[in-house]
DNA sequence: GATGAATGAGCCTTCATTCAT
DNA sequence: TATGAATGAAGGCTCATTCAT
């Protein structure tokens, strides 16, 4: 009796087509047709086609953060705790690369520019834990004292640059190089001694 | 030489609408609105819209590089090869918020992706200038012993993602934070004494 | 007997949507869920749209008819017979505007076009009503000796327009103006002594 | 170098079908095959289907008011010029049975209340001719004394009803009676001896 | 070179109707 | 009887591109 869970396809679909060809690339029949179903029953769960992308981004994040904030080793020193959020998000991406270009296109598109702006400042993402490290770590002085979104920049931004990289094909990462360019964000962020 | 101006006109104003309103908003039409130009006349100079989306873009990072290159400290020290680029294509994209939005879009599509490429493999854009320094670094141990790619990430991909949040208004760069930020990305680059 | 008002209630909704939005404008599954009910189940006291349009036009001008013929003044004479017919259809129609709207839009549609050939060809309707007194004042020499859908027109279609003013507040209708306005139209049909 | 008129054609084209199988039975693309037209070209010059629909109404109202002002005999009595309008306006409405069709959807729509409304009040269409004769008659004692808008649907409401049952075949009009109607709609305004 | 009217494939969305439960 | 998820034909509209002038 089953949800029959139509609408689990169509959003399993709709990202893995939007992530391959982009919003604009694929039409909403062509979804309907990849996930066995006509296309009025796309829109029997989705009210359109930017419901349904932001839908699958809000699925996406809630993942992405349930999966950084599980195991996170809350009372353990700064440094650790940075290393294991980035580990995680590289590691999660590199092995759900859609999601990752689906996330690069969404944050790139209207919808997520002001979802993002909502992110900085409110409560939502991933952005959040990170903040929640950096603001403790400059207050220990254990970080360098800039604005957290330059501390973010540093310490996530290159990670994002090098994810695609990966996924590309541009460059390849193993358990050895994530380790590496983490430490290397890490002195980025970390204050001079 | 003059083409009497109205391919320049027609390269400027796709840029800016582009820029503004992403490559599918832009309809061939209002282009050549805007321009003041008829449409069949964009066909004159383009083949079609991709090869006009693509044209910009050579165009603008031959700006680029050459404003990189230009009072490049060739024989100075690493470190200050280093931050002068990376400040220089700071400076360049705050001044030119429209160039970083369209970049970003052309490197985010299809045709950026297989441009990418040819950087990666050939040798083009602001991509070779740090490459150079990168491996002249590595060679002499003052950088950290890691992949080109990586280093790259490191050091210009944590400012992609920061001039992004200048531009959309999340942080906000001066020439101090430009300086500290940089510094930081050195960091993160550069080899442990 | 009770059908369990699902019918009943459908017609009501129908009625009231269609009044207001036009036959176009609703979709069946509105209907369903103003009238409650799931919309399998209107398909199962009406084969289709148009058939539902039909039976609410139908049992709607049974009442009107029903209205018309109560107290109707049977053997006064033409012209008071003919005076209590249009003001009850006015008075009825101001009392049930949406009954009105209905009914315009039907006789608009090609439902309504068919069925009036009947109504002409046949017994049905108010037209029948009419047609005795007519028929009856142009023997007896009171009413012009025109065809009946001459008189008809110059004695209820004037009426049926003055009567959308009034829905739509172009004009304001009350007893008196009523009772004015009949009277033009007796004078229109009436023989010249 | 004629306009090659393809504007007029989608406007014709347009008249006949919406006259013959109403607003909503005439797919866009049935009014390009017709017109021997692509898509497209409609779009060209009309911005969607409801401007289209508005355009024709409003060229056909202009043609129409002309031919009625065109040999009014604006200085004889009241009578004649009553007489004069409504039966132009008789005549007219049976040569162009499509534009009498037209009209009836379109009053019966939204766009045609609305356009209504600014016709009461404002300066527009036919209603205005018949104002100003309506005006004059009561001033002068020679029309009831009842609101304009009364004497209004009394003198052409009823013909409109007529000239449908002529067109739909109900009644059979000639230019005898065409006369004896329009006598009969003065009757039902004018004002007893 | 320059123009812009014309084209029509293709997209998003709606909604009457069905049918398994 | 009653339900409502599912269907897919069909409609309005957009826009890259062409070509006669």
């Amino acid at each position: 009796m089953k949800d029959s869970d139509k609408r689990g396809k169509i959003m399993q679909t709709a990202l893995e087509l939007f992530a391959e060809q982009g919003f604009h690339g694929v039409p909403m029949t062509m979804i309907a047709q990849k996930a066995s179903v006509a296309i009025g029953t796309i829109y029997l769960y989705f009210t359109n086609k930017e419901s349904l992308i932001n839908e699958v981004f809000l699925e996406m994040e809630k993942t992405i953060i349930a999966t950084i904030q599980d195991e996170l080793p809350t009372n353990r020193p700064i440094r650790e705790r940075f290393l294991h959020v980035t580990r995680v998000l590289i590691k999660y991406f590199i092995n759900h690369p859609l999601q990752f270009r689906y996330m690069e296109q969404y944050m790139n598109s209207p919808f997520g520019i002001s979802r993002r702006r909502d992110a900085v400042v409110g409560k939502y993402s991933n952005y959040e834990i990170l903040s929640v490290i950096f603001e403790e770590g400059i207050t220990h002085q254990i970080l360098k004292d800039l604005p957290i979104g330059m501390l973010y920049s540093v310490g996530i931004g290159s990670l994002m640059f090098l994810i695609r990289d990966h996924i590309l094909g541009f460059v390849t990462l193993d358990e050895n190089s994530i380790n590496q360019v983490t430490e290397a964000c890490w002195d980025g962020i970390k204050r001079y001694r």
